[in-house]
DNA sequence: TTCCTATTTCGTTAGTTGGCGAAATGTAGT
DNA sequence: ACTACATTTCGCCAACTAACGAAATAGGAA
């Protein structure tokens, strides 16, 4: 039941939910995902953190950033269908929407170091 | 997105999953499921209000009782997607086992007024 | 080795949530 | 109309959570 608790608490916040809907479409780092929510580093760490601890994405270091994506390895039992539902959730919503077009033009070499 | 976000705080609770579960069984009244949970009524009546606000139960009188059954109607956009996902998940449980367990002997004629 | 950058962790604050008992409400039965 | 019963709402408390800034950590580049 913990791991359903853990997965239903993760995707239980706005902010979780908008980083999860844009790593839907490439994987990003922290100061990408920074930049896109307008919010604290530290914060977007504990909310990737979380999101990593419900199985639904993981991190891989890279140069001097971490990228994050989406987990498709299933180790949380529950992950994967929630993640195919997720797929297709939310891709109407206006926030979300505005945070894609974000994407565009984000650029962890323009962003970073700011 | 509130309408998903809903859902998800529905489900972060183990006491919700709990009853979520029974549920998924036979219709119950409150003091059927104060009962089988052994939590305060009062509890238990706050939990279901925010099952049902999420779109996953409702509710019916019947003469004196409440009824809570799993709302299939679908009016929150998402529910339906996840009560199919949780008629298979969690049957393993063992607190969800012992709960439908209790279900053989609840019996309202017995234990309201208690 | 040192410096710099990206990220994570920590500490604090304000807001939210799950538990309870008490009070209020709804209504069936007499 | 009154009583009894089932449920809901309210108020309180303790625990939890999301936000931030500061400190610590990790590690790449020079």
């Amino acid at each position: 039941m913990r791991d359903a608790i853990k997965i239903f608490k993760a995707l239980s916040d706005p902010n979780r939910l908008r980083i999860l809907k844009i790593l839907q479409v490439r994987p990003l780092c922290v100061c990408e995902i920074t930049d896109i929510l307008a919010l604290a580093t530290s914060t977007v760490s504990k909310h990737l953190s979380l999101l990593r601890d419900a199985g639904l994405i993981n991190d891989e270091k890279d140069g001097k950033w971490v990228n994050y994506r989406i987990d498709n390895s299933g180790w949380n039992h529950y992950s994967a269908q929630i993640l195919s539902l997720m797929a297709t959730w939310l891709n109407d919503d206006a926030l979300i929407q505005a945070d894609r077009k974000k994407l565009d033009t984000v650029d962890r070499l323009t962003i970073c170091n700011r």
